[in-house]
RNA sequence: GCCGAGGUAGCUCAGUCCGGCAGAGCAACCGCCUUGUAAGCGGUCGGUCAGGGGUUCGAAUCCCCUCCUCGGCUCCA
């Protein structure tokens, strides 16, 4: 055992006593550049107050990263979980790792949590803080944290977990073996001393954390829900504590403010606000009627995909919303789905089965959850041959499925959507051509609707629970999607297992105006249907080929991009996909006359305009152009019918171009539609 | 499906704790007013208080069931 060790920072070296902590090895190596929160060993995340072994490269982890909020974050929920023990004493607490934005622990409580029991338990958190409690790491034997924890059955529980080797990575505890003989882990267990030495709560847990709790600057509470423990419905229901926490008061706030605009903007609250959608109880769940403004929005995105589609050699098709029973179980989705979907319409009742309708007898019927067994049976409608191949059927298909009363969420998860569907039937040779095709497709897709790069590509491997057999199959089909992906140049991460039971897959995110990341499209390979419907093409040698089936669908569903765009846009779309494009305001009734041929002239050019010819004030039209989040308010009066020009104002500024020839403004504004153009100069 | 919070006029919400005539603002409608960039004035209409059952002299209010919405869990486009 040497008296000295060396660490290292970069190119810096120095030495130091043996058993020289983080904090002390970054303090000498002069490498302390912010608001530190806990150090990088090797890589490795190290508490600050943790001896560092001889020869490591060290460096600091800093409050105002995504690492080191996460740490805060952690911290931040031990303090939670110690609040939660003072003021619910019986408590049993599970886990609480940090999440993106934040972090949660879930308990075993009496009762569960209302909101003013969050309003005390983060008072009482602030209490905790200030008493500057030391977080405390210690490894402990096995045998010691089963003694220490053994009124806490859920930390039991992953203590044996550990044992079994199933979440050795799990967020919040790990075995550490580091220091034990092998095969004997020992466990990390962080204590929250007290300044006077007195411990105040204690949790097994991987850390690391902030040194003390005033090393935490600001946090909230946000709200408490159920959670399954493990996160599977067969285990006991836990009570989860939603919070953030931040490196400043000021990077809080803000966060609070992008949550708070986030529900401003609200799907649901733009769709009722400016009459784009409708969705009455009457109806059902998960159900949308896009009303006249809501539609012509849908519209210039369904031209958009129509018009792209035929460009890139896709082919339409059109096919029904229901289809015999037969159908779904050659698709197999009555074996496999059949939870998703709709109930049988059973058209051999008592009523129906009168002479009439003797013949319907046997003929159950399903509304569709996909569209995928229409479309091969579009394409096996006659022999195929290899030549003709790649084949690219397409439509706007809407489908419905049964979704879990729970899981509805406006129209982000509806039960009736429409995808922008295709499936792609081609050879062996042709697949990473199509995927690569479909993912720079995506790209376009989102460029033209102003949401920029993909924020995210995964590709998702095969899954345990998948179809036996194929192993060529699945390896060719995911080296393809791999292929495909890097071609395009984007970064991509793999989730391994995550693939559909019947191929592997590509999903595709974007982010929002304000930040938010939403998955969009998605691009999978499907092995399972081509069997079961016997597809297949004739190849140049005369033989019978299975094609390769890609399921693609860009926008996913349109409801949900629809969604997507109201809360990006905020309700403000750019002209091309506004509504309303231009409102024309006349300043009195007397002009009415000409506000009406000036709105003539600009529907001659297909521009949607309408005139306002309420008996209202000035003032009160501009401001109903405004709320309604019109592109263009045109005011007209004495002045502009005399010289043929308009006064111009548009969405969200206060300034005005007065006088403006109105043949100068339909120029102008039929050329910003017709580039769909995204940003609205001033 | 599970846990929690909700549902009052077209919209936003008071009233519910502690049972006692169902309210406000906006919108709509009618009238008055009529030239310059975010709300002119007055009036009228509008309700099975989500639905059903129960307790009570009396229920928006208390209890039970159902439906729907929201936040989560799980699942997913």
């Amino acid at each position: 055992m040497s008296a000295t060790i060396t660490v290292r920072h970069g190119e810096t070296q120095v030495d130091l006593d043996a058993g020289a902590t983080a904090i002390q090895a970054l303090k000498a190596l002069d490498a302390i550049r912010g608001q530190i929160v806990a150090a990088l060993v090797d890589g490795a995340e190290w508490d600050l107050d943790r001896p560092v072994p001889d020869g490591a490269e060290v460096a600091g982890l800093y409050a105002d990263t995504d690492q080191g909020r996460a740490v805060l974050r952690h911290s931040t929920a031990h303090l939670m979980a110690q609040a939660v023990t003072d003021l619910f004493p019986g408590a049993k607490w599970a886990i609480g790792p940090p999440i993106e934005d934040g972090f949660y622990y879930d308990f075993e409580v009496a009762r569960p949590f209302t909101p003013e029991d969050l309003d005390a338990i983060e008072a009482r958190m602030h209490e905790l803080a200030k008493q500057r409690q030391a977080y405390v790491r210690e490894e402990v034997a096995r045998e010691d944290a089963l003694a220490e924890f053994a009124e806490q059955p859920y930390k039991l529980e992953i203590i044996s977990l550990v044992d079994e080797g199933k979440i050795v990575s799990a967020v919040d505890v790990a075995a550490d073996g580091e220091d034990g003989a092998a095969g004997a882990p020992t466990f990390t267990v962080y204590r929250n001393v007290r300044p006077d030495g007195e411990v105040a709560w204690s949790d097994l847990c991987r850390g690391p954390h902030v040194p003390s709790t005033e090393r935490i600057p600001a946090f909230k509470l946000l709200r408490s829900a159920g959670a399954y423990w493990r996160g599977r419905e067969d285990q006991p229901m836990l009570q989860r504590i939603y919070g953030t926490a931040w490196e400043s008061k000021k990077a809080l706030t803000s966060h609070l403010e992008m949550l708070a605009e986030a529900r401003k903007r609200d799907h649901r609250k733009l769709g009722r606000e400016l009459e784009l959608t409708h969705h009455p109880d009457e109806l059902g769940p998960g159900l949308s009627i896009f009303l006249p403004n809501g539609a012509i929005v849908r519209q210039q995105m369904e031209d958009w995909i129509r018009a792209e589609t035929l460009k890139r050699g896709y082919q339409p098709v059109y096919t029904p919303h229901i289809a015999k029973e037969d159908l779904w179980q050659i698709s197999g989705h009555l074996e496999n789905y059949a939870e998703l979907m709709y109930p049988g319409m059973d058209l051999d009742d008592g009523e129906r089965s009168s002479s009439e309708h003797a013949n319907r007898r046997g003929a159950a019927y399903r509304l569709k959850p996909m569209n995928c067994p229409f479309h091969i049976l579009a394409f096996t409608s006659r022999t195929r041959s290899y030549r003709e191949m790649p084949i690219r059927i397409s439509e706007l298909g809407t489908v419905y499925r049964y979704e879990r009363s729970g899981v509805v969420n406006g129209m982000l998860r509806a039960r009736g959507f429409t995808q922008d569907d295709s499936h792609i039937f081609c050879r062996d040779d042709q697949v990473v051509d199509e995927v690569y095709d479909c993912v720079q497709f995506a790209r376009d897709l989102y460029e033209a609707f102003g949401l920029g790069e993909p924020s995210r590509v995964a590709i998702s491997t095969r899954p345990e629970k998948s179809l036996p057999g194929n192993d060529e199959g699945w390896d060719a089909a995911e080296q393809a999607l791999i292929q495909a992906v890097e071609r395009t140049g984007l970064p991509y991460e793999t989730d391994p297992g995550e693939g559909a039971f019947y191929g592997p897959k590509i999903d595709i995110h974007a982010r929002d105006a304000i930040g938010r990341e939403w998955q969009l499209t998605t691009v999978q390979i499907d092995f399972n249907l081509p069997e079961r419907f016997d597809v297949s093409y004739i190849g140049q040698d005369g033989a019978k080929h299975r094609p390769y089936m890609v399921h693609r669908a860009l926008f996913g569903s349109i409801e949900r991009f629809f969604s997507v765009m109201v809360e990006s846009f905020n309700g403000a779309f750019p002209t091309w996909l506004a509504p309303q494009q231009v409102r024309v305001v006349p300043v009195a009734a007397e002009f009415d006359g000409y506000a009406t041929s000036v709105a003539d002239a600009l529907r001659a050019r297909e521009v949607r305009v309408e005139v306002d010819v309420s008996d209202g004030t000035l003032g009160a039209k501009v401001r109903d152009a405004q709320t309604s989040k019109v592109p263009f308010t045109l005011v007209v009066g004495g002045s502009e019918a005399e010289s043929g020009t308009v006064s111009i104002r548009r969405y969200g500024t206060d300034k005005q171009r007065k006088d403006v020839p109105l043949d100068d403004f339909v120029t102008e504004v039929v050329a910003e539609i017709a580039e769909r153009r995204a940003n609205a100069p001033g």
